[in-house]
DNA sequence: AATGAATGAGAGTTCATTCAT
DNA sequence: AATGAATGAACTCTCATTCAT
């Protein structure tokens, strides 16, 4: 019997979802213009030339790969878009963003390895900065509140302690205090 | 009648400062992977070939900027070495971290990108950890001093601060409110 | 519908077979340092990369072709390598060696082309001596069994003799009179 | 005072000679195409461009190594161009050979190295056959006069076994008995 | 006569991408 | 839908040769 259409979609879903896992994997050990084809379609176990039957380009992968996984990010966060942040909420949130990075540190590898580079992110920049507009509303929101003399400002700091924090961590999970850090971040910004 | 030694070290030491210019912007622009021998040749006005009557290879290129950079960093704080803080040396401290910053975007931009590249940081992590630890240490000593309950802790939330700091300066020095910014980190991690 | 993997094999072993022989006639006629893989490209038809697809190297396509032309080489005199040799046995053994040397003029003008290079040879000396000895040993036990002085010498210089006689063969094969050499060496040496 | 046209001369020669044993010795060492004129130049102690006033090229330089190097060969052997030999003078003749074998390595290896790539050769074979050819007819005329049947072919054959051992010996002047190897050969060509 | 900075062609090698099957 | 052989451009690096001084 021949397979329906709708198990073709699936098995198709599940490829480009095991292609995109591997690259996730292979960007993240060795950097972008470090891997190669050939070592993703390996450790996704497909040949090379069915790698662009689900993706256009190397440089395709990479933008779908970081968009899907700022817009993970965003679902988490989504609810709190517009609202109003209470301490609870606000240490809540945090808690949210740590476990996050905890749970996918190959990501954030990727982010940070590409957005140093100019070229890249000017493709990138801007879908970004649209999906974590929110996400730094919501922060600034919390100063202004809070009545904050300088809200954007405490938001810009504390949203460059937090890519800090996850630059720092992403280099060195293992030595990195990552809960430390969480109670010293709670404890000033708040 | 050939150029007297002397005219020939002249040569050589614009030359050799010419190369490291080019290749610090262009690695800054590019990252490391991504940043071509033929890209900073031209960059720098010279055949690729000449490259190489200056430099190794491309890998003592990268050395020779992050060393040569760190060490004007180290330079400023080595008075501090090893002493006691007082708050206001460490205000100090900060105000220089920040016109040290200001003053070199292209090489902190190459410092995030070679950050973020673990093929590039294993040739290289020795070498930043032994320029920058005296400054991590400084930082621990402080707040040990101050009678912190987790000295160490407080030093890698600050740097995570710093490094996050100058990650989002670099990536948009107009943007970043930098002067706002530090007096948010004075106020907070003194 | 992908080619079988059986179709894949065939062509892979066509391909291999047709690079290893380009890569035969270009190391011997311009020895192994002076030939280049665009050379050797050209001659078999392909592409430079694709020489990359089947030898790892350079030296990896002039180690192959030295192990495998030896190994044509050992398995005829594979037979005899441990035993004793007769007069007969000795005369079937040159004439095996003159009619091998006829057979593969070019295998052996490389052959001579690595042995003069010393940084070649370097990487070579262990897999040629280890193929050889055996041949070098089955002299060395004639000489001794006849009760020659110094059996040793006797099969080094049989050995530089046949050597000379290949050299002086590939160099010029219509001018040398090997049937007329053949001759005269095993009135000498038997 | 100036130096007089003499002493400039005589500086230049002695200059040119030190190229020239600098050169043997790199090439020697490493192979024709694997010297470098940096490596030449710094070894006779001169700069790349000095080099350029004594040779034209690196084709050059190697050509006059060859032929000059023959000359000296032949000049040993003179007297005997067109004579007779006798067996003490037939014994005295291999002597010499085996003595300039012993005393100018390097320039028997770099010898074997060129022999080895046809491109060269073309361009040295008829030279070096013209000089060479009056100790092959010495040879030839030695078992012409002694009755042998084919005395060309038993002049090639030695002429063979000589280039063998010479070939063994630059190879591994330490391992091959060549004391040993000169009286075997004696009792077996005279 | 002498230097070594400078070039440019070409070396070995890698790899994103295409394509016949 | 799927393969991996094949290409070609670009990579890092080397070096004989030239040339201003």
């Amino acid at each position: 019997m021949p397979r329906t259409p709708a198990q073709f979609e699936e098995i198709r879903e599940a490829r480009r979802a095991a292609i995109l896992d591997a690259a996730l994997h292979v960007f993240a050990e060795k950097g972008y213009a470090s891997s190669s084809i050939a070592m993703i379609a390996k450790q996704a176990g497909i040949s090379k030339g069915l790698m662009y039957n689900y993706f256009d380009s190397k440089e395709g992968l990479v933008k779908t790969l970081l968009t899907e996984g700022f817009d993970i990010f965003v679902e988490v966060f989504d609810r709190d878009k517009d609202g109003e942040l209470t301490d609870e909420e606000f240490i809540f949130f945090l808690d949210q963003t740590f476990e996050i990075l905890k749970g996918n540190i190959p990501f954030w590898k990727l982010y940070f390895a590409i957005m140093s580079q100019a070229d890249v992110m000017s493709m990138l920049g801007e879908v970004m900065m649209e999906k974590l507009s929110p996400y730094f509303n919501t922060m600034q929101n919390y100063y202004a509140q809070k009545g904050y003399e300088n809200p954007m400002a405490q938001m810009r700091v504390l949203g460059a302690l937090l890519d800090g924090v996850c630059l720092n961590y992403v280099a060195d999970p293992e030595g990195f205090p990552l809960e430390d850090a969480k109670k010293i971040i709670i404890d000033k910004f708040i």
